[in-house]
DNA sequence: TTGTAGGCGTTATCAA
DNA sequence: TTGATAACGCCTACAA
């Protein structure tokens, strides 16, 4: 391996120039001519910094601690931890996963990570919860993903569900549906009732009655496809708006039964949570994807301007996602996530 | 942040007595007194080694690459992932996790792992693909998983796809079905003919004949939705084996629209590749787990075995998988995979 | 049995 | 403009 040392002898200077130049703060300090010789010895021997010696120095790491929470459990991890990694490497970050799923050992595990020195953590959750940091991580800097701070000292990325429920429904109406059903799910998540107000607040704005037959929340299982059943037989909707891609699973398998046939005779718009619909149904029709992958872009983004200790204006921000790559998503990209911070808390 | 230094000189002793002791190489040559002395007065500092500065002098990080394709894509990465940590984490490991899904760079995000001295790699597909690694990773200690190695020189992890056919059916045959259909994937991957082998094998062994007949092969949508309803209407099987619970999915819908019942009329077992069914019915029934926490899970183990120079014995491995976590799974762990090694190849 | 000193590859301070 | 030199925290001959 070819070190500092080797590419200021062969240009016969000394590693403090060599140091000065290739870290771009030769300005004023080097001469342009040695300068362009130690780069271009540099880059005819190959030199690449040692990371860890650099580290061991600056005691700054460029490494991110990524906790998450279910990533074994949950389909979607995935788009979470890709978007912190694009961003942190487009900021020439590198990410240090850990999950906690089934372990006792939380801390442990931070303080492996700690002891690696990563500069900050992302803490991600799978699905928007009200969530108690861990006491060790206090110290860092740190952005939730996916999960609400209870103690709201430190900034988290949600998806916004209103938005997803108002949209979801919205594309019901436009569809010419008439008689929208929301089928919930029983548990008492965040996304849940948020979701229950965009429903409402589309059917009003487009002038259409709020009626409680419609809405119905549901769990797994036979019960659930019962509740379904009698939800269809009693209120005859023309249109779903789903909580999840399993629960409209229980509307396909009524609709069959019923020789309904999903976009012909009645529609439906779920929340894709586990692709399966994607694959074995036109996804144009029927999802509603979360905005896993902007979570964890911004909030790495979120995270990263904390560590250098940037001021962002939170305010135009993740609102207007520029540099986020286009999303190529069976959808608009109509459905964002939003910000929470102290700087801009908008609710 | 508390250094070694801190606990020699409160200790009373040198930094050298402190390091033997603390890592374990006092046996005869620190007095046990002191080696008491001086893990007490760490301990009470609360004294955390600087993984940096050590890994700087010994040129071992304890930092695993792992490079996905796909995390983002299929739902299972986690279980892969999760796998890994675990076994990195019991041998002190940590995991530095890459993912190439879209990205053009790879080989820049490979130069950025390598910069951080991680000590070998994990290289994941996220389903079983004949692969080139990448040249640059060729110098390190590397495993594969949930891929195949096209060159066969570096070890790797698989599924028994053969098994998961084989056992899928005789399931169906324990439940008593007395002709049993094979729903697969028209694209040519690994699984796809090895499941096959194991459903006609296990057909055979129940001395059932092979009937192509009720053997269709199909990709998604319109088309496959109609290749499953002729299937039902021309051979009506009372049994399904299906590549996947996408083609799954399939088989509940022309079931529900022939009045047929799941678990009553017909019986359908599937390779459970998104979760939704685990979600919507009962488990017990339909699924049939891949082993990708296992996968990840034992590739890790070798990946260590590897670099810390230990020789395995890979022929009672991983098939004797005793230090894993008991698998609470929904079906029984008869699946699991298997490892592609030089020392023990079995095909 | 213990301590001293050198070095891992950087960065940063200060003279020259 | 440059180049010694001292850290950063740890490991390890080797000397005492």
């Amino acid at each position: 391996m070819t070190t500092m040392q080797d590419v200021a002898d062969i240009a016969g200077v000394s590693k403090a120039s060599v140091s000065l130049v290739l870290n771009g703060r030769d300005a004023g300090h080097v001469k342009p001519q040695t300068a362009e010789l130690i780069r271009q010895t540099a880059a005819k021997l190959g030199y690449r910094p040692n990371q860890l010696a650099r580290s061991l120095r600056t005691s700054r790491t460029h490494m991110l601690g990524f906790i998450s929470e279910e990533v074994a459990t949950t389909p979607y991890a995935g788009g979470i931890i890709l978007g912190a990694q694009d961003a942190a490497s487009a900021y020439g970050y590198v990410l240090l996963t850990v999950s906690t799923d089934g372990m006792a050992n939380e801390e442990q595990e931070l303080a492996a990570l700690m002891r690696y020195g990563v500069d900050g953590f992302l803490y991600s959750k799978m699905s928007n919860r009200i969530t108690d940091v861990p006491h060790s991580l206090t110290d860092y800097p740190l952005v939730l993903v996916d999960a609400t701070d209870r103690s709201k000292r430190f900034p988290s990325v949600e998806p916004d569900e209103f938005r997803i429920g108002y949209d979801a429904t919205k594309r019901l109406i436009d569809a010419g549906c008439k008689r929208i059903a929301y089928v919930g799910c029983s548990e008492p998540l965040i996304a849940q009732s948020r979701r229950l107000h965009g429903y409402q607040a589309a059917l009003s704005d487009a002038g259409m009655p709020i009626d409680d037959a419609l809405h119905v929340d549901v769990l797994n299982n036979g019960p659930a496809l019962r509740a379904v059943s009698k939800l269809f037989d009693e209120q005859q909707p023309d249109g779903f708006f789903c909580f999840n891609d399993a629960r409209a699973w229980y509307v396909y398998e009524c609709a069959a039964r019923r020789g309904l046939t999903v976009g012909r005779d009645i529609s439906v718009v779920g929340v894709d949570n586990h692709r399966v619909f994607a694959e074995t149904l036109d996804p144009q029709l029927t999802t509603v994807e979360l905005p896993h992958y902007e979570m964890g872009y911004w909030g790495a983004c979120r995270l990263i301007s904390i560590i250098e200790g940037h001021d962002v204006d939170t305010s135009v921000w993740p609102e207007t996602p520029a540099p986020l790559p286009p999303l190529d998503a069976p959808i608009p990209a109509t459905i964002h996530c939003k910000l929470i911070d102290k700087k801009s808390v908008r609710e």
